[in-house]
DNA sequence: TTGTATGCGTTATCAT
DNA sequence: ATGATAACGCATACAA
């Protein structure tokens, strides 16, 4: 009931609170053996712990940040993302690992809108904010620069440079799907579908099959349009994908699907499998991120590795380091295609 | 930079900031049409947005609640808990998703030790803590009352009535299991193997392997301790498990297993289908929990569902009600039989 | 209906 | 080396 503050230990020790406050932030050069010893010993007397909240206030600084998920077609509660897209579960539980490294508390939502999203950020004083929409970025930041409020906060998003975020980790999109589809070529692979989100509102779909295109173009193969395959980013997405990948199976002999999600094949798997097909004889699968659920399916998918803890550090980190005045360093990180078992060398008889 | 504070809001509208505070508060009854519409002009003008952590600390409320995940056996970290078992993950969605219609802010951490652990609290203030391990309960409360600080926190559990639990949201774990168990044994079934964790430091699987003991002897099954096997609950555990299946299958003609997580069935698919063998043909399995992963998984998992998103959510309510002066009520949840296409009925020629 | 004074727990500035 | 005073932004008795 009784909260233990500074004061308490000051009391106990016979010393202004402020000496405590020093104290404990290891300000004032030195202290005489004495009051420290008295202090510490009336620390652990009380046991005292510090009020975050109150330390937060003093200081001028939230140790908060926000991570706004994706607009989500379908669902709109972060929570719902959070269960239907695993990557957003790794990425967000990584991001928790590192900020506890910087006693860092970390906040979410999700599509709320322009004006509460704006609202979200300041209430929280939020020391930085990590989105995946470029675009939510964008308005986000010119909605603080008309209010005059200088959102000093560091925006971390999948795009590369642009005026509205300070510093983004981002991954070689392009060249991820470029080895994978490549790889299939390599196998023998000539009607590649691709199956991916809606590519016009998202840039990472957009540059995911801008690397289709590029890898067909210089694998001289010529892009069918009926083999790109566009639905929502989900495993129900993926199970519909699959139910046309059967009658393209069937009609165009397609014989492998580079997927820009884990998650879409998984659905794809599914569809496959009921309809008793086999992979990867009937058709090579790629994935793209190397979520939990890649080893989790049988056979394990093969799929573009991209390393979601490393990444999400890195966002964490950049937001630390604007706060110690140190330059943004933004980068790509690699990507790696990661060989499993769902592809195999096209087989004309099949 | 400049923040807007109630102060700039009184200053535009020409009235103390206190007034501006009760508007904001409703609290004073009745404001003349004059301040009122002066204060929300100002308000409007200047885009006043409360400060969360300055409300925090005047309030004398944290707004804020803990999730504590359990000591996992592998995993230090908590990012690897929500990472690798579902569960967690989806129930800490629910949790935030609730949260966020109070306006709570959610905040996790893993086993990080008593002393840690009461310190994670108290430097909160947490309004509540929701944990899954009841000894952890214990321990933190104990650390509170010794200290004189009885944390007029409510501690949610896994666990049915203790003292150091203010309130619990548990579900009927023995019944879930026991319809699995029973389910399989009209199906024919009469060797029946039971995946699961430790049972002798966690209560829930011991009300689980209860279940599956009631079970069997309700069928007049003698109970074959060779048939109980216990390893880590994560995927990895399960393909572990899996492997002594295989042996079992051959050598003692187990025709079913009954899982305690859905994660250990997938671990279990995944050596089981490697291994060449079919399910349910040579193998029916049943889960618990009705993750995302169950229909995932193919064949989709027959499993015992408990309703988490409503289980975490009244976690949070009994938090929000003991704040509320409101009496505490716990409950025990029903759970289901899901049935899929992971079980088949028990064929002697196989 | 509105305002004064005080407090929440901590940090920061500037003396001493 | 230590401390008095103010500040962080807001809320709440109590007065007026």
């Amino acid at each position: 009931m009784k909260r233990v503050t500074i004061k308490d230990i000051a009391r106990e020790a016979g010393t202004s609170y402020v000496t405590v406050s020093h104290y404990l932030n290891k300000r004032g050069e030195k202290f005489s053996e004495e009051t420290a010893a008295r202090i510490e010993a009336a620390i652990r007397k009380l046991g005292y712990i510090p009020n975050r909240t109150a330390r937060k206030l003093a200081r001028n600084r939230s140790y908060t940040l926000g991570v706004v998920l994706p607009p989500a077609m379908a669902s709109l509660s972060p929570a719902r993302l959070l269960r239907d897209n695993p990557f957003y579960t790794e990425f967000f539980a990584a991001v928790q690992a590192r900020a506890w490294e910087y006693e860092t508390d970390v906040v979410v939502t999700g599509d709320v809108g322009d004006e509460a999203l704006f609202t979200w950020v300041m209430s929280y004083q939020l020391d930085g904010v990590i989105l995946f929409a470029s675009e939510v970025a964008q308005r986000l930041k010119e909605n603080g620069k008309q209010r005059g409020q200088h959102l000093n906060t560091i925006f971390v998003g999948l795009e590369g440079p642009s005026p509205f975020l300070d510093a983004w980790v981002t991954i070689d999109e392009v060249s991820g799907i470029v080895q994978a589809v490549s790889y299939l070529v390599s196998s023998g692979h000539k009607r590649i579908a691709f199956a991916t989100g809606d590519y016009h509102t998202s840039p990472v779909n957009a540059a995911r099959f801008s690397g289709y295109q590029q890898a067909l173009a210089s694998a001289n193969l010529s892009l069918d349009e009926r083999f790109v395959l566009v639905d929502e980013v989900s495993f129900e997405g993926g199970r519909r994908i699959g139910e046309r990948l059967l009658v393209l199976m069937k009609n165009a002999r397609v014989s492998a699907v580079v997927c820009v999600a884990d998650i879409l094949a998984a659905g794809i798997y599914k569809t496959l499998l009921r309809a008793g097909k086999r992979i990867p004889r009937d058709l090579s699968i790629t994935g793209f991120d190397d979520l939990g659920i890649a080893s989790l399916l049988e056979p394990e998918l093969t799929t573009v590795r991209q390393d979601i803890v490393r990444r999400a550090a890195l966002c964490v980190d950049c937001i630390e380091h604007a706060y110690q005045g140190k330059p943004l360093s933004s980068v790509c990180l690699p990507v790696e295609l990661v060989l499993r078992r769902s592809t195999a060398p096209y087989r004309y008889t099949r």
